[in-house]
RNA sequence: GCUACUGUAGCUCAGUUGGUAGAGCAACGCAUUCGUAAUGCGUGGGUCGCCGGUUCAAGUCCGGCCAGUAGCUCCA
C-alpha cells in the first residue's frame, strides 16, 4: 500500500472511531463516559465507561447507527479552544477532564465536531466529511475490557474493537486472514495432533506432553544441545527447587516475588523452599564452585531446565504461556573484553537456528529500562548506560534490523529479544540475550586476571529456543502442523490394501523401525481411501501403501505429504531416500 | 489478577416458553478383503463443569465456585 493511501486509511479509521462514539452516545444516552479512540493496525477502537455491558447482539445495531451517521455527510470541523473552555465543555466527562489537565501548559487544545452528533477532544487528523467514509468498510470485531490509560489501578472500561479498511476487498481479505490464523492456532493443532493436553485436576497452565509431543520435544532438545556442544557450551542439570535464600541473594525475591509460586516450609524443618522461576542463581552457584582463570573464560553453562512461574490466570494461553515450562537456557560467564564476541555469537546462533526452521518473520528488539520507573531495576546508572550502549552497538554492527523498547529490560540488565507474532496476534519473545553486571556482584563471582587479581566476570543470559513449550507453539503455527520429517511424531505409516497383507506389512514395519524411523502400521479393517484420508489428516510425511503388487515386487508405494500421487519404490531405495531427507532436515 | 462471554459423549455441535438427553465423526463388534481423501450394519459411551437455591419438576431459572475464550495488566 502506498504511503498516501495509508495516511488516508489512518484518517478514515480515526474519524470512524468518532462515528462509533457518536453511535454509542445516541444509542445509550448522555451518561456514557468516553475514553479514547485511536486508529490501530487493522482498524480502530474506542473505550467507553457505561452501565450496560455490550454483547455481540448489540453489534448490528451499533453498526447500523454508524452507517446512519456516515450517510448524513457530516463535516468534521476542528476548533482550537482554551484550557478553561475545554474544561467547561467536557465537565461531565471525567476522563476527558483528566486528559485536558495532563496536557502540557501552552499546548494547543483542539476539538473535533462530528456535525452535532459528537464532539471530542482530539488532535486529529481526520477526513473532512463523513462522505469520505462512504466506501469505508468496517465490522465490529469484539468488545473487551481495557484499563483506563493502561493501568490496572484504574477502572476497567469497555473497549469496542472494529476492523476498518478503505475498501470492501481489503476488509474481506483481512477477515479471511483472521480466519486462516484461527485454523492454525497451536491449541487446536496440539489437540488434533496429540501433542499436549491439560487437565483441571492437574492444574491450569500445567501442560502434559503426550507421546507425539514428547517426540517433538526430544528432537528439539537433542538438536539444540548438539549445536551448543559444538559451540563449546557445557550442559548441567540442577534442581527445580531451591531455598528462598538463594533468591534473596540474587535479588529475585525482591523483584520477582509476585510472579513466583509461594514458598514452602515444613513444621519440622528450618529451610524454606521455592519452585524456581529461572535458572540463573543455580548456574551462578555452579560457577562459584570453582576457581576461574581469565584463560578459562568464557564459560558457557547450559541447561534444558524446568521453571515455574505464577502467571496471571488471564494470560495463560495453551503452551504459549504456561506456569510450568522448560527453558533452553544458558549463562555465559566472560571477561568484559569478550562481551561483544559472545553476544555476537549468540545472535549468529539465533539466526542459524531460525534458518534451520525456516522462520522468516521475526524482529530484534533492544529492550531497555524505563528511567521513569527506576525502582523496577537495580544497579547504577553508569552500568546500565554502559550495557545498553554495548548491546546497541553489537546489534548495529551485526547488521540486523532492530527496534528499541523502553521498559522491556530485565531488572538486572538490558536485553536483546527476538519477537515473533503468534497466530492469535500476540507479540511474544522467542529468543533472548541479556547482559548482566548485577548478578556477578550479588553472588560475588570472581576470576583471576593476568595480574593475579580477583575481578568480576560479566554474565550473558541467553535462551535460543526460549521455552520449548512456546517454541513448539510457534512451530506448530508456522508449519500449520506440517512438521518437518525430523520432527514429525510419526514419520511414515504403512497402509495395507487389505488385512491379508498385514503380516508382510509387519515385516516391513520391523525393517523400517530397525533403521530408526518412527513408523506405524494402520491395521484397521478399512478401505485404502479411508486410511489415506486419516493419515493425511495426521499430516504424516510418507504414506506407504502395500498390496499384492508391492509385496510381489519387494516395494512400497510412497505417497509424499502434500502431493496426491504415489511412486513405487524398492524398500531399500525408500530407506535411503528418507535418510537423505532426514539428514538434510527436510 | 481485571472486564465480558462460554462450559452438553473422546472431537464438533443440536436441545423450542423448565417436563428428568440427541446427531455426525471417533472408538468397539460383525459382515466385507477392498488400489490412493470417508464400505455397510450394529454396540457401547454423558450425575448436561462443580456446589447450592427456586420449583411438584432444572441441561434449561438464580447464586457461588472451577475451567476455557477474547482483550487489558503482566511476561520466556
Amino acid at each position: 500500500m502506498d504511503k498516501e493511501k495509508e495516511e488516508l486509511q489512518h484518517k478514515a479509521r480515526h474519524t470512524a472511531s468518532h462515528v462509533l462514539a457518536g453511535a454509542i452516545k445516541s444509542l445509550y444516552g448522555e451518561d456514557v463516559k468516553f475514553g479514547i479512540g485511536p486508529a490501530i493496525e487493522d482498524g480502530f477502537y474506542y473505550d467507553f465507561d457505561m452501565e450496560k455491558s455490550l454483547t455481540p447482539e448489540d453489534f448490528e445495531k451499533i453498526e447500523t447507527k454508524m452507517h446512519e451517521i456516515i450517510n448524513q455527510n457530516l463535516d468534521m470541523t476542528k476548533e482550537v479552544i482554551s484550557k478553561k473552555q475545554a474544561l467547561e465543555m467536557f465537565k461531565n466527562q471525567p476522563y476527558k477532564v483528566e486528559l485536558i489537565n495532563d496536557l502540557p501548559e501552552g499546548e494547543e487544545i483542539s476539538i473535533y465536531k462530528l456535525g452535532d452528533v459528537f464532539t471530542d477532544l482530539c488532535k486529529g487528523p481526520h477526513v473532512e466529511n463523513t462522505k469520505m467514509l462512504r466506501n469505508f468498510a468496517f465490522k465490529i470485531n469484539r468488545v473487551s475490557g481495557a484499563y483506563w490509560r493502561g493501568s490496572e489501578k484504574n477502572k476497567m472500561m469497555q473497549r469496542i474493537y472494529v476492523y476498518g479498511f478503505l475498501d470492501k476487498q481489503d476488509l474481506k481479505e483481512h477477515l479471511a486472514l483472521v480466519k486462516e490464523a484461527q485454523e492454525r492456532d497451536h491449541r487446536k493443532l496440539g489437540k488434533d495432533l496429540g501433542i499436549f493436553m491439560f487437565s483441571d485436576l492437574v492444574g491450569r497452565g500445567l501442560p502434559m506432553w503426550l507421546p507425539n509431543g514428547f517426540i517433538v520435544r526430544r528432537a528439539l532438545s537433542d538438536y539444540i544441545m548438539d549445536k551448543e556442544i559444538a559451540l563449546g557450551y557445557k550442559h548441567v542439570m540442577t534442581p527445580s527447587l531451591a531455598t528462598v535464600d538463594l533468591y534473596k541473594t540474587s535479588g529475585h525475591w525482591d523483584h520477582y516475588h509476585e510472579d513466583m509460586f509461594p514458598s514452602m516450609k515444613r513444621e519440622d524443618d528450618d529451610e524454606e523452599y521455592v519452585l524456581r522461576p529461572m535458572n540463573c542463581p543455580h548456574h551462578m552457584m555452579i560457577y562459584k564452585n570453582f576457581m576461574h582463570s581469565y584463560k578459562d573464560l568464557p564459560l558457557r553453562i547450559a541447561e534444558i531446565a524446568n521453571d515455574f512461574r505464577f502467571e496471571g490466570s488471564g494470560s495463560l494461553c495453551g503452551i504459549e504461556r504456561t506456569r510450568a515450562f522448560t527453558q533452553n537456557d544458558s549463562h555465559i560467564f566472560c571477561r568484559p573484553d569478550q562481551i561483544e564476541s559472545e553476544v555476537d555469537n549468540v545472535i549468529k546462533l539465533i539466526l542459524d537456528v531460525y534458518k534451520d526452521f525456516g522462520f522468516e518473520k521475526y524482529s530484534f528488539r533492544l529492550s531497555l529500562r524505563d528511567k521513569n520507573n527506576a525502582e523496577k531495576y537495580f544497579g547504577n546508572d553508569e552500568l546500565w548506560e554502559k550495557s545498553e550502549s554495548a548491546l546497541r552497538k553489537i546489534l548495529q554492527d551485526s547488521g540486523a534490523e532492530f527496534y528499541e523498547a523502553k521498559g522491556e529490560a530485565a531488572f538486572y540488565g538490558p536485553k536483546i529479544d527476538v519477537q515473533v507474532r503468534s497466530a492469535l496476534g500476540h507479540d511474544v519473545t522467542l529468543s533472548t540475550v541479556q547482559l548482566d553486571y548485577q548478578l556477578p556482584e550479588k553472588f560475588e563471582l570472581e576470576y583471576i586476571d593476568e595480574n593475579n587479581e580477583r575481578v568480576r566476570p560479566v554474565v550473558i543470559h541467553r535462551a535460543i529456543l526460549g521455552s520449548l513449550d512456546r517454541f513448539v507453539a510457534f512451530l506448530l503455527e508456522e508449519t500449520k502442523g506440517v512438521l518437518p520429517l525430523w520432527l514429525a511424531p510419526v514419520q511414515m505409516e504403512i497402509l495395507p490394501i487389505s488385512d491379508k497383507f498385514i503380516d508382510k506389512c509387519k515385516d516391513v514395519e520391523m525393517e523400517l523401525k530397525k533403521q530408526g524411523f518412527r513408523v506405524e502400521l494402520d491395521e484397521r479393517n478399512e478401505k485404502i481411501g479411508y486410511k489415506i484420508r486419516s493419515a493425511i489428516s495426521q499430516k504424516i510425511p510418507y504414506i506407504l501403501v502395500m498390496g499384492e503388487n508391492e509385496i510381489n515386487n519387494g516395494t512400497v508405494s510412497v505417497r509424499v505429504r502434500g502431493t496426491n500421487e504415489s511412486k513405487e519404490m524398492k524398500i531399500e531405495e525408500f530407506i535411503s531416500f528418507a535418510k537423505f531427507k532426514l539428514e538434510n532436515r527436510e
